[in-house]
RNA sequence: UGCCCGAUAGUAUAAUGGUAGUACGACAGAUUUUGGUUCUGUUUGUCUAGGUUCGAAUCCUGGUCGGGCAACCA
């Protein structure tokens, strides 16, 4: 294929045809709208990829506003988090805002409905609104409030506002149509009461807008030409309309493309949020949780988060993303960036009988060989007496076992050539000790053995090695979709953290990067716990490595 | 059984009336001092029944299946 095809998504097929029409001439404003409530999810990672790429690639501009409207659940912590995780993905928001700051002109707009014969006072109980609303199938009935005179909804409307009711005793209903087939178009609630302290503007209010009546509107002042957000709001979109359209006001348009779910694991804030008080995770920067703080702390990268993001694309129809393209993404920028390090999560030793005592050597080792040049070397201390992978010996190894076994050889990773000689057993039969001869002229990069091994193994010189903290992770849940079940934490996988208390790695492993990613070589990726201990070290498994043979093995 | 949205390989996503393509996965092979990486190849798909058309994944109609909508949540 010569020339690159540009296959738009459904989204930038608008804008395209948009910026072609000249609308708005030619701008692009859209906005990331999170309500500070919860932390930041894998999920609202590709709200943030598509709304700050989209403007982005057409030279817009992408605010950031907290839908603040509800100060009952909301939290300045989530604030700060949420900032602090847009800022980490790799993207600048335009201006910081907040709905909370429109809430005078919001008010303004509710006057304004109220004189336009549009908006409505209503005393009913929320009980009593419901069934005025009616069911899908039956249309509603006006409640006896619906026809109250303007000066009497502007009257009882401020007095809303002065505090004259308490919680719940009224609301601010729109007169749209109470038989409208769209439930969303029944005199729906515009304001209501919370005597609640807000998290911006404290005790100046006591009436909140709803959503329905404070996005679009928002959206409006802020003039989004295109605002997006997800399936779940198709149905507001015809009340988003009537609103601009009655208020007068610019015209945003919404746009709605389907949410990301990903198997293994559940996505929804409140979910999200049952996990972590019932402590079932350590907290929302679990390494096991799909938010973003928890796929930093388990060493995810950003580039591998947008690269997720945009490999999914974009459509209206719901979709399940198999978890396994993450881990890809995430092995695929880590294999090029992260330096290879050895390490020995299941030891057993390995003696060197013709290596003698006392003797040690410091080889080398290129730290990323996927890099010309390999970004250096660090050196690695070698000696008769090595730490080995546990599962790399077999006392009786199937016929295509590359690695060691009695009368087998394999190269050790950077050093020499050991055939296996003798094995030593505890009182229970078990593998103590392994005893091997090397091939002094079999030395990595000097090697005149002439001999060839299928194997390479990993080891950490027993005299030099340093005991560290792993923690391996596996999915959180052990079915596909956790929130279809019945109970979703019945299915939670009990196996989802394994901690090996003492693993021994290189020396130089002691030099870590917080926040640097490094491949134990054959064991995956691996990254430093950012809530280590000082005492100790502790690294958190990003992903494993793709593996074959195990996969080979469980054919079998 | 009211209204709305959707349906293309296992999972996603293109093809915008003219050769059903791409990625991940799976499978096979080559290379490899990581059973990693890389490279090559193979496999699997238009929900269904009609209609329009020289030609339909695409347009029309009916059906089927999936999802959403009746919070003083967003």
């Amino acid at each position: 294929m010569i020339n690159e095809e540009k296959s738009l998504n459904f989204l930038e097929e608008i804008i395209e045809e948009d910026i072609r029409k000249g609308k708005h001439g030619g701008r692009v404003l859209t906005r990331f709208p999170p309500e500070p409530n919860g932390y930041l999810h894998i999920g609202h990672a590709k709200s943030i990829v598509l709304n700050f790429g989209l403007a982005q690639k057409y030279n817009g501009k992408t605010n950031l506003r907290f839908d603040d409207t509800n100060p009952v659940t909301e939290e300045t912590e989530y604030v700060d988090s949420i900032k602090n995780d847009i800022r980490w993905l790799g993207f600048q928001w335009t201006e910081e805002l907040y709905t909370s700051d429109y809430f005078e002109i919001l008010y303004g707009y509710a006057i304004k409905l109220i004189k336009k014969g549009l908006a409505y006072v209503d005393d009913s109980t929320p009980e009593e609104i419901a069934a005025s609303k009616g069911t899908p199938t039956e249309p509603g009935k006006p409640t006896p409030y619906r026809d109250r005179s303007v000066e009497e909804n502007l009257r009882l409307f401020e007095a809303m506002r002065d505090g004259k009711f308490p919680d719940g005793a009224k609301v601010l209903r729109a007169k749209i149509d109470l038989a409208n087939p769209n439930m969303h178009l029944r005199d729906p609630l515009l304001y209501r009461i919370k005597h609640a302290h807000h998290h911006r503007t404290g005790d100046k209010w006591c009436i909140y807008p709803m959503y329905d009546f404070a996005h679009g509107q928002s959206d409006s002042i802020e003039q989004i030409t295109h605002s997006v957000c997800t399936l779940e709001f198709v149905p507001h979109r015809p009340l988003y309309d009537w609103l601009i359209e009655q208020l007068e006001i610019f015209p945003s348009k919404q746009y709605e493309f389907a949410r990301l779910n990903l198997n293994y694991t559940v996505m929804s804030k409140r979910k999200l949020l049952q996990l972590v008080n019932e402590r079932h995770v350590e907290g929302w920067d679990d390494p096991r949780m799909p938010t973003i703080s928890g796929l930093r702390r388990r060493g995810y990268t950003p580039a591998s988060i947008r690269n997720f993001c945009e490999r999914i694309g974009v459509a209206k129809r719901e979709n399940i993303i198999d978890v396994g393209l993450l881990e890809f993404c995430i092995r695929e920028d880590l294999n090029k960036t992260a330096w290879r390090r050895m390490a020995v999560l299941d030891p057993v030793k390995l003696v060197i009988t013709n290596y003698p005592e006392g003797r040690e050597e410091i080889l080398s080792g290129e730290n990323n060989p996927e890099v010309a040049g390999g970004e250096g070397e660090r050196d690695i201390p070698f000696g008769r007496e090595l730490w080995i992978e546990r599962e790399d010996f077999m006392e009786n190894p199937p016929k295509k076992f590359f690695r060691l076994a009695p009368g087998l050889m394999v190269r050790l990773k950077h050093a020499y050539i050991v055939k296996c000689d003798d094995v030593v057993k505890d009182a229970t039969g078990s593998v103590i000790e392994i005893h091997c001869t090397y091939i002094p002229e079999s030395k990595s990069g000097e090697d005149t053995s002439g001999l060839k091994v299928k194997g390479t193994i990993h080891w950490v010189s027993v005299a030099h090695a340093k005991t560290v903290e792993i923690r391996l992770y596996d999915r959180l849940f052990n079915v596909e979709n956790p929130a279809a079940e019945e109970d979703f934490k019945a299915s939670i996988n009990p196996d989802s953290l394994q901690i090996i208390k003492s693993a021994y790695v290189e020396p130089d492993l002691l030099n870590a990067d917080p926040g640097k990613g490094y491949q134990f070589i054959r064991k995956g990726y691996f990254t430093l716990d950012t809530k280590s201990p000082s005492d100790k070290l502790v690294f958190n498994r990003t992903v494993t490595l793709r593996d074959t043979w195990a996969k080979e093995m469980q054919k079998e």
